[in-house]
DNA sequence: CTCTAGAATGAACACGTTCACAAAAATTCT
DNA sequence: AGAATTTTTGTGAACGTGTTCATTCTAGAG
């Protein structure tokens, strides 16, 4: 019997009943010291604790979650990841850290699901669909507005929340964002403010609802001011530094007096080319961004853009999700976070 | 009966005892046919699966765990994150594609550990080793010098790998990293074939072993080619825009014909300072980074640098990690990659 | 037809936890 | 002191899967 004892190289992890034996008590008043639940007296709560940390013993999880039915995990999944990471870098990070910080306050793990390039997403849905059980909920960073993957998750009726204004089933579905018209919206006015008349925009994706949303808040603007609105004063964009570039090659016959360009990179973009043909900025054409990523301070001239809440967004997401996992939330809420114009030497 | 059955609102999951009922077989039968095993008639396996389609089971993830001892899931952390990740915005993001890919392969999920500020590190820690049976393996994004972590996850027994060379017990542990060493050595007997001889350096963070290695390789380097190391060449930064700033304002009283920065970040920051004080690059002083990120072609003039395949580099720490895991690896393996020199004009 | 090898199937157990309930012990009240 | 209450502890039944082993079925050989 020893031997056999002492052949066991490969030992099974301890459990419950094992700690319970050492400790002189049942499996569940071990259960319940871990958990913290009352009904224990001190004295036995101490001896417990003592044998638990002797010998090292940690919950098994899968067993916890095939009784409980929790897994105290949520997955972040961000579906065409890849040139947009790149285009704005800070976007990801940021979010990654406001979801790091609402995990970590409510002693969740964090599930990532991302694609490596545009051709797995199809496969990336599937994985995600086939892993949910691993999942008490699920943030989606990036919904297209094609995405079909909403709906799977509406008929799974696994809670989830968008970090952007969904695409579709706008009342159904939780989600916390930044007022992306709005702020295009009062951008707009502040530069019919400083006399600015023919203003130009580089949109971002319009595939994106970010994008969308930039390029309507830019139409009500010049709508409320009095302002015809221009198509060919408008390049189509995807919040790159090279679409920036072409986008205000594009626009340059027109003479603008002012370039709202879809995020950061994109006004970058944009201010190479004027650079290259010897236009100045402000003082023959006024530039505006958004996001203030770090670029934006980093050029000649500093950068006028709109600072948006990223990691509070996410933050803030994250524990409304953890909300509606607990049941907390009964109706679907939509949050807009308000964001900030820094104005730099670009105006 | 029946009212009971109607009332029951929040339905339970299928499992495979009723999907076998539907089937008409037993609950092994129907295991056998999801996990692909052989001894299941064709027309048997056919039945199941289209019970399996029509009802859309998914197998309870934590059942199986609980019985097969694995998760399916590996872990990545990422301690202390912060100010790493925001100066150097696209290497987490790449490593994070390179790992997607290898677990996208090899159908892996990923659990992402990381913190929102230091202070978090430690519990951290503790949380990742309270999870750790959630994960069949982890990969350690970022080991200080003084890290406990290394240490913990060796006594628990847990595989893993570091996508840098160790700090400690290299000879125990597998990583993948790049040759910092020798690409350091060659960049810097690059600059001495130029003929460049008061080669400067502002260093990386030097509690990282990329900071360290880089160091080491430049001092390799000059004592191969017979110049003397003088400490007042070296200026210590951490791989930031600003401490390049500091850097090169430090070195500029002793002349230097050449500056290694630790990396790009701290190049572009040194090259701030030239350009302020008038020096030209690389007429008076040739200028070198290091990690060939998006700024090196974005700055003028461009910039030389060492491009190093971080996502690559993830990618075989991912599939070495599943190796590890399914153990197909009996000794630790240490790879170190090879690294490329982008000469472009500030050289 | 019988026999046999091998393929196909099913019954029962194990995994480690939580939870509902029962039992025992301690405390308070009359 | 004895009854009533509350605190503390233990027992047994889930949770849903994989796995082992015994049993049944099938096809082919004699």
């Amino acid at each position: 019997m020893i031997e056999k004892e002492a052949l066991n190289i490969t030992r099974r992890a301890l459990n419950l009943e094992d700690i319970a034996a050492k400790a002189g008590v049942s499996r569940s008043t071990v259960s319940r010291v871990i958990n913290d639940e009352p009904y224990v007296s001190e004295r036995t709560r101490q001896r417990v604790m003592a044998v638990i940390d002797r010998e090292g013993y940690t919950p098994n999880l899968a067993a916890r979650q095939l009784v409980t039915q929790r897994t105290q995990v949520i997955g972040v999944i961000h579906p065409h990841v890849v040139s947009q990471v790149f285009e704005n870098p800070y976007y990801f990070p940021s979010l990654l850290q406001g979801i790091a910080e609402g995990t970590s306050e409510r002693d969740y793990a964090t599930l990532l699901w991302w694609c490596h390039n545009q051709a797995e997403e199809e496969r990336l849905h599937r994985r995600v669909l086939r892993y949910h059980r691993m999942m008490d909920g699920l943030i989606v960073a990036s919904a297209r507005t094609d995405d079909p993957l909403l709906k799977h998750l509406v008929r799974l009726n696994i809670p989830f929340i968008l970090v952007e204004r969904p695409p579709i089933m706008q009342d159904m579905i939780s989600y916390v964002s930044i007022d992306n018209i709005d702020a295009a919206r009062s951008v707009i006015a502040y530069l019919i403010g400083i006399g600015r008349r023919r203003i130009a925009t580089i949109t971002g994706a319009l595939n994106n609802v970010d994008g969308i949303d930039r390029l309507t808040g830019y139409k009500l603007a010049l709508e409320a001011a009095g302002i015809a609105f221009d198509p060919k004063l408008v390049a189509e964009g995807h919040f790159s530094t090279l679409s920036g570039y072409q986008g205000m090659q594009q626009l340059i016959d027109q003479r603008p007096d002012a370039v709202f360009a879809g995020n950061d990179s994109t006004a970058h973009g944009a201010l190479q080319y004027l650079n290259e043909i010897g236009m100045r900025v402000p003082d023959d054409v006024a530039l505006i961004g958004f996001d203030d990523m770090p670029i934006a301070q980093q050029i000649t001239p500093t950068l006028t853009t709109i600072r948006a809440p990223i990691q509070h967004k996410a933050y803030t997401a994250t524990t409304l999700l953890i909300d509606m996992i607990n049941g907390d939330m009964t109706a679907p809420r939509q949050v807009l976070l308000p964001t900030q114009l820094i104005i730099r030497d670009s105006t």
